[in-house]
DNA sequence: CGTCGGTCGTAC
DNA sequence: GACGTACGACCGACGT
């Protein structure tokens, strides 16, 4: 544009009413710190629309500023019935000016003018200008300043509105639309209009009399026009007079106001956005997808040339102390493309004070000689430690391994920060905090993505170990998760042993009692149908067999068949009960039958799972490929599967069981004097809890009040409520509802610790395990009821559970460094929440077993203590 | 033919 | 909907 061009086209976004409908119209968002902005992500996507559709290079967004205006100084009780802003709104208006303006945006905030009035002005200076004006906003009100050159815009619903528009709407031309306010006025900006005066009726009048000057000159005129009930009409017309000549003054929307000498449409030229607030803004409110376009890619530290690597270039990157990235690089690299062939991984790696990225591929043996020398000075940048230690073929040597203090493993150090944040991959958190998208794993230019990732971690890995340091989440970090990636890399590598003939027994015996009792289910259906589908059971169920559907729970999809429902169908009919036993069956032979037997190495015969450790949002750990921590226990049949994991000759298993840990770690937490006086004298806790609960001694607890205690307690830490105990345990709800009272009595510490963990939870954005793990719940400050209840529980459960994963997180590192240290042939295989699965020579079982015992009843002193359960055997099946 | 949400079931 | 944390099989609707 030539320097003094005439403004063609001015825009004035009506910000106070646009925030204040995005507030109201959008679901309540919230970031995970529990800073609310919804009204904040409405207003910005309607900005982020505008700027992006249109070509905008003057603009203003006008707001109200805080204070009085002449017409609250006119009249007492204009906006007099307006509620008080919500406070949720309120703390978004900082952000909202801030955006703004980061956006080189001009924000005209005046005292002692209205918002309203100054758009009026600026889009009337600026048509006398022979500018175009567009003005933004869902305001109604608004419609009195379009005209030849004034428009209003919606951006949300694409509509614009001109002179044509106003007049379908309202049936006057835009300059009476305050007139037809004034009369039937707007309970919005507390306009009272005349009474009785309704929208239609306004319309008439203005519409034939043209103002309300006219009207009230020649009110005899009203009874001439039809009205109904035209006598009533000019009555209440009359009487009204003051009322309308107020409302008016109210509802007129001024042109004229005195501005400042910079709020003037010449003056409003869009200017340069600040990218750094820009940036600032867009991670505080976690806007960064909805602003990427505004934010563009953030510049790499250094530019890199990307070279194929020798093996002496790499040792040369490695040997200057400072930051070292390695990606690990998948897929097959094109012929002479890298000058090397061979495997289908390479290994990217970056260093921060030179301008290259090498790639080489194949995994040297200096790469890895490096890496492992302790003395080195680096800090190593990854995105995944453990799976670089597979790729490094460290897995046997827990001790011969990367230095553990000078790796910052970015999923970890992410998952450790915000554990319930969705994906902690480099490219995730490229695309969150760098605003940048990586070439995509499987990109066949294996160099591309080998910079891409290289260069992210090198920017990502100071970010997140300084906001370790920040948040004192760094010795979580250091001590207990990157260490126990390491021992972790060890056990998938271990595998476990299976005997697969045991696995193809129980899966042939499975089988034919499946098919029995399918064929006796079709007879009694009448014909065969798809046992594993829902729908087609639910329409033979209730359909074709008709059986009663009271009290039946309802899924999104109609009738539920599942066992619970089933179970209360047994009673109609025999196939119910059938058709749970083949669906058991069923889940046995897929799941873990043909699911597990595939998956055992034929060389080795063993099996192995993966460990995550960046999944769970409580802390524990999470297993997959194949899951072993859900293999079944509780029924006769799926402990077949379970005796299918063996010791190999020679060995035994040897599983350590932490007794109730969450049970004591309540206990510990919340100091109640009842629970942590029962567990440090031995007590049977829910034998106590029986007690406690149904006010007996514990002598006198019967089986069926312990069963129903242990029912209770299970509950409790869950956030269990009254609804589901009584379906639970088959009581009534007031008996339930009973049940959960007198506990909370019994146990005034759990409760008290319940509703402090929530308030601070609320307070804090966050709620923390013994050790400090976080977990972030925006939704305890969710409106809706449903949402803010179940993160309450959350938020109650989350420290429970994760101070549980926190205390054998710490106890398998123990264990290990007790075993390396005492020579034990005992290897650690498994971990499933509270227990861990070793093999052991059976020469060695007992004294193993002791010292597991000891490492993990000492890793950690609480008000109680912790007590293992060791058993040993030659299957999962059969330890005792 | 692949993706994805829904339902169900296994573990702690 | 109603009890927290996971993984995974199967179905069926939907899009390519």
């Amino acid at each position: 544009m030539s320097a003094g061009a005439a403004p063609d086209r001015i825009w004035l976004v009506d910000g106070s009413g646009i925030v204040f409908r995005a507030f109201h119209a959008l679901p309540t968002l919230a970031t995970r710190r529990g800073l609310p902005t919804g009204a904040a992500y409405g207003f910005t996507s309607m900005l982020a629309k505008l700027l992006r559709e249109e070509k905008v290079t003057r603009i203003a967004v006008v707001v109200d500023a805080p204070g009085k205006t002449f017409r609250s100084e006119a009249y007492a009780d204009y906006k007099a019935t307006r509620p008080e802003t919500p406070s949720e709104l309120v703390v978004q208006l900082p952000y909202i000016k801030r955006l703004v303006t980061a956006l080189g945006i001009r924000l005209v905030e005046l005292p002692g003018v209205e918002a309203d009035d100054v758009i009026g002005t600026l889009a009337r200076r600026a048509c006398d200008a022979g500018a175009e004006v567009r003005i933004v906003t869902s305001d109604k009100d608004m419609m009195q300043l379009v005209g030849p050159c004034v428009t209003l815009v919606d951006t949300m619903h694409d509509r614009s509105t001109g002179i044509d528009e106003v007049r379908a709407r309202f049936g006057v031309a835009p300059e009476q639309v305050v007139d037809v306010m004034a009369l039937m006025g707007d309970a919005i900006d507390n306009i009272p209009g005349v009474k009785g005066i309704g929208e239609k009726t306004a319309v008439r009048l203005i519409a034939h009399f043209g103002s309300i000057d006219e009207l009230y000159r020649r009110l005899d005129e009203i009874e001439g026009l039809g009205l109904r009930g035209a006598k009533r009409v000019r009555q209440i017309v009359e009487e009204g007079e003051q009322d309308a000549r107020r409302s008016r003054f109210l509802a007129t929307i001024r042109c004229d106001c005195d501005l400042p000498a910079d709020v003037a449409p010449e003056a409003l030229d869009r200017g340069a956005s600040r990218p750094g607030e820009l940036e600032e803004l867009a991670n505080e409110l976690e806007f960064t997808a909805l602003l990427k376009e505004f934010l563009g890619p953030a510049a790499p530290i250094v530019a890199r040339r990307v070279e194929p690597a020798s093996g002496e270039q790499i040792d040369r990157v490695l040997a200057a102390p400072g930051l070292v990235a390695v990606a690990v690089v998948e897929g097959t690299p094109r012929a002479g493309e890298l000058a090397l062939d061979g495997p289908s991984r390479s290994v990217a790696v970056a260093a921060a004070d030179d301008d290259r990225v090498l790639v080489t591929l194949d995994v040297p043996r200096r790469l890895r000689e490096q890496l492992t020398r302790s003395s080195r000075g680096c800090t190593l940048v990854v995105e995944d430690v453990k799976a670089l230690l597979h790729l490094l073929g460290l897995d046997a040597r827990v001790h011969a391994t990367l230095p553990e203090a000078d790796v910052c493993d970015l999923q970890l150090a992410s998952y450790v920060l915000d554990p319930s944040r969705r994906g902690h991959s480099v490219d995730a958190l490229a695309a969150d905090r760098l605003h940048r998208t990586l070439p995509a794993r499987g990109d066949p230019d294996l160099a591309a993505r080998g910079e891409g990732v290289a260069s992210a971690l090198l920017e990502l890995g100071p970010a997140l170990l300084a906001e370790l340091d920040a948040t004192g989440l760094a010795k979580l970090y250091r001590d207990i998760e990157l260490p126990l990636a390491r021992l972790l890399a060890v056990m998938e590598a271990r595998g476990i042993a299976v005997d697969r003939d045991v696995l193809a027994q129980a899966g042939r015996e499975f089988r034919a009692t499946a098919d029995r009792l399918e064929a006796e289910i079709f007879e009694v259906a009448g014909g065969p149908f798809n046992l594993g589908s829902p729908a087609q059971l639910r329409e033979v169920l209730f359909t074709k067999l008709a059986l009663p559907t009271k009290g039946v729970k309802r899924g999104k999809t109609g009738l539920s068949v599942d066992a619970d429902v089933l179970h209360k169908l047994a009673e109609s009919t025999p196939i119910a009960a059938k058709i749970v036993e083949h669906r058991g069956l069923a889940k046995l032979m897929s799941t873990y039958v043909s699911g597990l037997g595939d998956l055992v190495d034929p060389k080795t015969g063993r099996l192995r799972t993966s460990f995550n450790q960046t999944v769970a949002a409580t802390g524990r750990l999470s297993s997959s490929e194949p899951n072993l921590q859900n293999i079944p226990v509780r029924s006769a049949e799926g402990r077949r599967i379970r005796a299918a994991f063996v010791a190999p000759p020679g060995m035994a298993l040897l599983s350590a069981d932490y007794s109730q840990i969450e049970l004591r770690v309540l206990a510990h937490l919340t100091g109640d004097p009842v629970l942590v006086e029962a567990f440090r004298s031995g007590e049977d806790i829910h034998r106590r809890t029986a007690a406690e609960v149904f006010g007996v001694t514990p002598g006198d607890v019967t089986p069926e009040m312990r069963r129903q205690a242990k029912v209770i307690n299970f509950g409790i830490i869950y956030g269990m409520g009254p609804q589901r105990l009584s379906r639970e345990l088959g009581i009534t709800l007031a008996e339930a509802d009973d049940y959960i009272r007198r506990y909370f009595e019994r146990y005034a510490s759990v409760r008290a610790f319940s509703e402090r963990v929530v308030a601070d939870g609320r307070r804090d954005g966050y709620v923390a395990t013994l050790i400090g793990r976080r977990r972030y719940l925006p939704d305890l400050n969710a409106r809706e009821a449903n949402i803010r209840q179940a993160a309450e529980r959350m938020a109650w459960n989350s420290p429970i559970q994760g101070t549980a994963a926190d205390v054998i997180k710490v106890a398998m590192l123990a264990v290990e460094r007790e075993i390396e240290a005492a020579g034990s042939g005992a290897r650690m295989l498994l971990q499933v929440h509270d227990e861990l699965l070793f093999e052991v020579p059976e020469a060695e079982v007992e004294p193993a077993g002791e010292l597991v015992r000891r490492a993990m009843e000492s890793v950690v002193a609480l008000a109680v203590p912790l007590l293992v359960e060791l058993k040993k055997g030659p299957n999962w099946a059969a330890l005792r």
